[in-house]
DNA sequence: GTTGTATTTCGTTATTGTTCGAAATAAAAT
DNA sequence: ATTTTATTTCGAACAATAACGAAATACAAC
């Protein structure tokens, strides 16, 4: 875990606000062909985001590259899911170090 | 507290490792004319961290107005200490957020 | 294999962050 | 009052981030 990768990644409310519809995708999405389980596509967090389409691509590249989040690639559609193991180990490091 | 502001002020190694310097300025800095109660000096701080005297006043002042330290000043000396309270306001913001 | 849909990568522009040295400010000492 | 010491602010250079549209890739369906 580099902390520092992850602190950076969660600096930026686009990104820290994806984190949060994550938690409750039935909330946050309307429906989608495959369950939630496999995750949100990401299609679907293009539209919730207001931003462009490459934009959100990259929000979402950052947070999986620090391993916030994982994917799954089920046809054409990529599904975004929270690592909560992740997220946990970082507030763990983040209360250590602070 | 402005979570965003904060988490972007964390979002630095050199401001996380000064943060964690003034847990322990006992052990982090040399002995100084007045004691720690008060906060640790900018000029020690200025020489552990290795970087320009300008470049880390900047990262003070970045720590102080997401309100993570406070300061003192005492004759011509400005004393730094950790901001125990909003530190621990944002650890459990982060922890309710993410 | 061509078309259509989903997604990412590329190139560009604008904004923000980091760093420095030099100048400015503040306070104390001579 | 001038000098010395401590600190901050200013101006400039460079790096990193965020945003977009357009081009490229991936995959499925026809």
């Amino acid at each position: 875990m580099d902390l520092d990768e992850v602190i950076k990644a969660l600096a930026n409310p686009t990104r820290r606000d994806i984190l949060a519809w994550l938690k409750t995708p039935e909330a946050e999405f309307c429906e989608q062909s495959f369950p939630f389980e496999h995750g949100v596509c990401s299609g679907k967090i293009f539209e919730r985001a207001g931003l462009s389409q490459s934009t959100v691509s990259a929000h979402l590249a950052v947070l999986q590259k620090a391993g916030l989040v994982s994917t799954q690639k089920i046809g054409q559609w990529v599904f975004y899911k929270r690592n909560e193991e992740a997220i946990a180990g970082f507030l763990a490091a983040i209360r250590d170090t602070l």
